[in-house]
DNA sequence: TTTCAACTCCCCAGAAACAGCGAGGGGAGA
DNA sequence: TCTCCCCTCGCTGTTTCTGGGGAGTTGAAA
């Protein structure tokens, strides 16, 4: 934790981060900000509404391709508690009770993780969603002092890195040439809320078949397979709002 | 645009911040922020799915009233673009180009607003969106230095006064109620990615008969009155990750 | 040990959604 | 002007989902 000396001036790092000019420099660069930083991991993960994922750190490769193999994504604390949070969290604020997430633990330990962790949620339209994560091991108190005088920093470094990672990924940015029209948005929105199509049409006084040809639409501009499909992606996409 | 020099320190205008008490401080807050930074005006408005708005900031109040009461909300170029972009952004490179745009533009200023504006987007779980905007009245170059110099300082303090707004918001609620089950959670990520009730009960193995106990299961936890509201609660609430 | 939640399986009838065909009026932008 | 998208409405048949029953095993917590 004494990497607080060494840290570079914040100034240099963004400026570094601004000036890198290809993908694979993501990897060195965040190399480098876990040794500035001095701590044991530092990790970029990116998730996306179709399940995709993309990541760079110092994760042991061993551990990410395990996360990848067992579908770690969907019991994962961290992401499903970050997924639902507005602010920076540390991992011991996170909810480990189950039995999966304290299985989770241990094995991520045993290929190198730290038992302390600290992540920050970084959104963007249409439902994107990325983690910045800091992991290290040591005591709390040590942990603490690192989190509350790094903060900021981390949140700018966080903001920052997501920016450029997006640069890089163009396809990443979903294909929002579909946007639903405002019918559609209230058709979709309705049927979230568990309204029937009968119902919905009912509350937009226009008829049942009206109704269903905007959920039609919607659906094809999702590229959604069923009117359920239909409902998540736009709600995954930030499309609508329930 | 001499405010560079009085602007407090960065981190005595983050404590300031984490140390207010209640939501009335708010207003006092960006108003000194308005003068610390020396522009016209800084603004925060939070905008949720439902159409709800919060704001506060220096606008002046017959403008915000006709906002609202317009529902400018819906043609606002500011809020448009930013609600598609993933960061920060200066006004001269929004759309403009449409008449309502002009039009509204054309309004604002004769309501007082500056030329120049630079808004940066906030998000949150479940489509929490907001935009803390500064506005001010001078020409390209000075306005370009302002943002060169001044928008590290800006996320980090529309990052902290978003954090403290929302502690303020009664709105949001956990309302997390009992969580599902790891098969519940299963048969509910299929369905959301578009699987029909036989393809997720083959998918997982099990009769289409137990996957559609599941199903109900999980929707009676979620108070869902039907599949698809289940399925749209789950998201909404991080239950599932799709 | 008991209890309880989770997991697994089966039948049936009615309600709802799906898929495909069609049509016309209106407004904004090229 | 003309095109393209949005909004509105109708019909028919097939597939799927919903909601109401009941019943057995397992494993973990009380």
């Amino acid at each position: 934790m004494d990497g607080l000396a060494t840290l570079p001036r914040l100034e240099t790092v963004l400026e570094r981060l601004e000036g890198s000019a290809a993908l694979e420099d993501m990897q060195d660069i965040i190399v480098g900000l876990r040794d500035a930083f001095g701590v044991d991991h530092m990790v970029y993960h990116w998730v996306n509404g179709n399940g995709d994922q993309y990541g760079c750190g110092t994760y042991a490769p061993e551990w990410v391709e395990r996360y990848l193999e067992q579908g770690y994504l969907r019991i994962d604390p961290v992401v499903l508690g970050c997924f639902q949070r507005f602010h920076p969290v540390d991992w011991k604020r996170l909810d480990w009770s189950s039995k999966a997430a304290r299985a989770f633990q241990k094995e991520a330990m045993d290929y190198g993780l730290g038992n302390q962790g600290y992540s920050i949620p970084i959104r963007g339209p249409n439902g994107q969603f990325a983690l910045f994560t800091v992991n290290h091991r040591c005591d709390d108190p040590d942990w603490a002092t690192f989190c509350a005088t790094k903060r900021r920093d981390l949140i700018l470094v966080a903001h920052y890195f997501n920016q450029k990672a997006l640069e890089f990924e163009p396809g990443r940015i979903p294909e929002q040439g579909q946007a639903l029209s405002p019918r559609e948005v209230e058709a979709i929105t309705l049927l979230a809320v568990g309204y029937s199509r009968a119902q919905a049409a009912g509350e937009l006084s226009i008829s049942e078949h009206t109704l269903r040809v905007y959920i039609e639409s919607a659906r094809f501009k999702l590229g959604a397979l069923n009117t359920t499909h239909a409902v998540a992606r736009a709600l995954s996409r930030g499309l609508i709002v329930v």
